[in-house]
RNA sequence: GGCCCCAUCGUCUAGCGGUCCAGGACGUCGCCCUUUCACGGCGAAAACACGGGUUCGAUUCCCGUUGGGGUCACCA
């Protein structure tokens, strides 16, 4: 808290459980994070419930896991809209009581007819209820309506959009609380944001339009304006919106399907839409130092898969050994069918400075490192197989012997022995390291040959030769 | 369709009237390193949507066109 009269920055969070944290929301939720760590202020979470069907404690959850694991926390508990329901309808009454609202008994019929006549005439909808201007109470069901302004204009100030002006014939009398006397969405939000102090809603700009709307509730109560900031959507690489079909997945996809760190994924959806200079690697401390949402730019941004992968190669080579262990071995698991030794973590461990230069993601992390786990005799893919034909075993059984004399198993003895094999048999070194490889991992790719040959030890390292060489019993 | 917003390399962006025949990153393509694949290093191709203004001077300001997006519920 500083000293002087700066008032503090309140921001929220207000995903609808629908089953996954979207990764647009997920962007919208880390920006209003970061403005209210860069100014020091409070950071709120507020789960819009009110939709009971689909608010599942599983839906929840998955928001909650989601935020907690791209690191993005939240002050205090987190709210529940549906929690304030009773609220929400006393603040329509009492619009009602002022003459900001009113209740409205036109019938869904009434509505059809008015929008249809509307779109024949070629003409926006308007409602226009009598009851607006005091028509005597019906007796049938009513809702309760905004009594929204129709003169003149509404100007917000957007943080990131700029100054925006709407017309005040093009606001609608919204409907407040439903004829069952539960508030809608528009209600909600306006009555909760001020109830838990926010000083600046930070929301994807799907939502401008509504802004326009519930400002005219909040000047209705006579209520502080908040800050508005309406970031841009996220879209697809082909510029279309953001569906399944292409990135569009949960948070918890990008984590468990497509092997991405949590710092990777933060890192991207912050470059995204935002900069800062040239920078491109920017870890969360200094994204709280630099944030702000006057570099926010105004267009939806394009996802693109490459450049978050390239992010994730990066992180992953940064990252401790023993964490990308544990994060790799259930999907080396689920590769070789059966769970990782203990003795076996400690080997995939001791491979990991070998193995992460070589992936993006944490599935070809996993898929890299089967070669050690695998038990005799060895598949080897089609490349494989073919570096081990012709001249190879034999190449190889003098490999063999080089290798069985050595005193001492390291990287340089090993090298040493395969270099003088290929000398002596007038051969390239890669005539011998190839098929080599090949009998050591099943593959034509992989780690460097003497790694993998210390890695693996001396006795599998023999054996695995020996398999696949001139005189193999 | 009405209203609102947007427009720099394929993508993310830097640029906030002259420093820009436009900089960085991903991706692509070469070369180097090298036992493979990566990593790393070096280099190349690649953009100011279009048309009018304003100005001594526009990528930068204004208008229009085109293109894209959002939104128009008793959903959130």
């Amino acid at each position: 808290m500083s000293a002087t009269a700066q008032p503090e920055v309140v921001t929220r969070f207000a995903p609808s459980p629908t089953g996954f944290l979207h990764i647009g929301n997920a962007r919208t939720g880390l920006f209003s994070w970061l403005y209210a760590r860069h100014h020091g202020g409070r950071a709120l979470l507020r789960i819009e419930d009110t939709d009971a069907a689909r608010s599942t404690k599983e839906a929840i959850d998955v928001i909650l896991d989601g935020l907690k694991w791209l690191g993005v926390d939240w002050d205090g508990h987190e709210y529940y809209q549906s929690q304030f329901q009773a609220r929400h309808a006393e603040v329509a009454n009492e619009m009602v009581e002022l003459g900001h609202a009113y209740r409205c008994y036109m019938t869904a019929e009434q509505l059809a007819a008015g929008r249809e006549k509307a779109q024949a005439e070629k003409r926006p909808y308007r409602v226009e209820s009598p009851w607006r201007d005091g028509a005597p109470a019906g007796d049938g069901a009513f809702v309760v309506r905004l009594k929204a302004p129709r003169e003149g204009e509404t100007v917000i100030d957007d943080l990131v959009q700029g100054r925006v002006t709407v017309r005040n014939a093009e606001l609608d009398d919204m409907v407040l609380l439903r004829s069952d006397g539960t508030p809608t969405y528009m209600l909600a939000v306006v009555v909760d944001d001020h109830d838990m102090g926010v000083t600046h809603v930070i929301r994807g700009d799907d939502h401008l339009n509504n802004a326009f709307r519930q400002l005219a509730i909040v000047r209705a109560m006579g209520w502080p304006e908040p800050v508005y900031a309406h970031v841009p959507l996220i879209h697809g690489y082909d510029g279309a919106k953001l569906s399944k079909r292409h990135g569009a997945l949960g948070v918890d996809a990008y984590r468990d399907e497509l092997g991405i760190l949590p710092e990777a994924l933060f890192n991207y959806l912050l470059r995204l839409g935002w900069g800062h200079g040239d920078d491109e690697v920017i870890s969360k401390e200094q994204a709280i130092e630099w944030f702000d949402l006057a570099q926010v730019g105004k267009s939806p941004s394009r996802f693109d898969l490459k450049k978050l992968e390239n992010l994730n190669g990066h992180y992953i080579r940064e990252a401790d050994d023993g964490r990308l262990a544990g994060l790799t071995a259930p999907r080396v698991g689920k590769l070789i069918g059966r769970d990782l030794s203990t003795a076996e973590i400690e080997l995939l461990v001791r491979a990991m400075p070998e193995l992460k230069p070589r992936a993006k993601n944490l599935n070809e992390l996993a898929e890299n490192s089967t070669f050690l786990f695998q038990a005799r005799p060895l598949d080897f893919d089609e490349k494989a197989a073919q570096l081990l034909a012709g001249d190879s075993p034999r190449l190889l059984a003098r490999a063999w012997s080089a290798l069985n004399a050595l005193d001492e198993w390291t990287a340089l003895a090993t090298e040493a022995a395969v270099r003088s094999t290929a000398e002596s048999a007038g051969a390239k070194l890669g005539q011998v390291a190839q098929p080599l490889r090949a009998a050591l991992t099943g593959r034509a790719t992989s780690p460097g040959i003497f790694d993998v040959l210390v890695l693996l030890g001396r006795e599998e390292s023999l054996a695995r030769i020996a398999d696949r060489m001139d005189g193999a019993e």
